[in-house]
DNA sequence: AAGCCGGGGAG
DNA sequence: CTCCCAGGCTT
């Protein structure tokens, strides 16, 4: 072993002196956010942990508003519990993954009635909760309890493979990284839930996947990858498989009062429970949609519109098909008629927008 | 280990 | 256009 290579590790010791310019910068410059106390208060666990659900592949700017109304809807994890699943998945329409919805309502049901409506305070208690997998329940534990247990989100994987130079590939290197980064948590006991929450901050508005500002990093000097300059390249991710292009029609049937018929999804898949538009299936090219057996006898007018939607696995463009004056349909339980109006937030936001298409023209 | 699951914003 | 975002669950 060359000397350079030995001086080349970083040692425990500098791991806490730069964990500690990562905290002298946090309290300057750390975002103040609505889930955040401002001065020292402990935290709130319900409070963290709707936070933390909500920002689970979700930028910090489009929970805001969802995080708001769900606090004033339901103050506490009791209320939440006892609310109308339809009335949650409402209220989370439009922000996507809805099986985080689901989940929630399950787990404040478990701390509600099991837990007498407080969060357990270990990580491994957080982790058998629905929802809370190995990030969030690192988060609450060290965030709402101050417990040392290792926060790693797609930030900190950013940050520390910049900061150790990995050069691994993700995911499948992640134990790897959890391995650095625990260099920075264990036995961490004095601010484990600001220093977590500091490393966001520095990997939302510093150390970014592109264009990062390293001048102002107050982990500057032991980056590794800047030294090399490599910072740019790095995490090093496993490519994704190209999105399919899929077509379908989705329908807007009026009754003779005006109602509108919606449908009720599947309580598994895509979109699961939530309320939708009527559509056929969908298919590649456009082949291989096939309407509800129900609906194929309805004369639908074309509208010669459609809307484009991104999934996480593939592209959907609908086609806008309308039809008016329909009243003896045979119709499963899934489908209801309802007047359109105040629906729109109710609905997934694929659905939103030929919907709001179609009222354009509605009465 | 790989696939499924939303939606929006940045570059 | 591509990539990413305070990931978890299922198979």
């Amino acid at each position: 072993m060359t000397s350079s290579s030995k001086t080349n590790k970083i040692t425990q010791k500098e791991i806490g002196e730069y964990r500690g310019q990562v905290l002298v910068w946090y309290d300057k410059h750390g975002r103040q956010l609505p889930w955040r106390n401002q001065n020292g208060e402990a935290a709130n666990p319900y409070h963290v942990w709707l936070c933390e659900i909500m920002c689970q592949q979700t930028t910090v700017q489009a929970v805001m508003p969802y995080y708001t109304k769900f606090l004033s809807t339901w103050p506490t994890v009791h209320d939440l519990a006892n609310a109308d699943n339809d009335d949650v998945m409402a209220a989370w329409a439009g922000l996507g993954y809805y099986a985080r919805a689901r989940n929630l309502h399950k787990c404040a049901k478990v701390v509600s009635q099991d837990f007498n409506g407080k969060f357990p305070p270990s990580q491994d208690a957080l982790k058998e909760l629905p929802g809370i997998g190995d990030y969030t329940s690192a988060a609450i534990a060290a965030i709402a309890f101050n417990q040392p247990a290792t926060v790693m989100d797609g930030n900190i994987e950013r940050i520390m493979s910049r900061f150790f130079a990995i050069k691994d590939a993700l995911p499948k290197a992640k134990p790897i990284f959890k391995d650095y980064t625990a260099r920075f948590f264990d036995g961490y006991t004095e601010r484990p839930g600001d220093f977590a929450q500091a490393l966001m901050d520095i990997g939302s508005s510093i150390c970014t996947p592109k264009n990062s500002k390293c001048m102002i990093c107050p982990l500057l000097g032991g980056c590794k990858a800047y030294q090399q300059n490599i910072q740019e390249t790095l995490p090093i991710k496993t490519k994704k498989k190209p999105r399919p292009h899929k077509f379908g029609e989705v329908y807007w049937i009026e009754n003779e009062h005006g109602d509108v018929l919606f449908h009720r999804r599947p309580e598994n898949g895509l979109l699961a429970g939530m309320i939708a538009l009527p559509t056929s299936s969908w298919g590649i090219k456009g082949h291989n949609t096939q309407m509800p057996k129900s609906l194929e006898n309805i004369d639908f007018q074309d509208y010669n519109e459609s809307v484009d939607h991104v999934f996480t696995h593939f592209d959907l463009t609908l086609s806008l098909k309308k039809s008016i004056k329909n009243n003896a349909l045979f119709l499963d339980e899934n489908f209801f008629w309802k007047s359109p109006n105040d629906m729109a937030d109710k609905l997934p936001t694929v659905f939103k927008k030929p919907f709001v298409q179609f009222m354009i023209n509605y009465k």
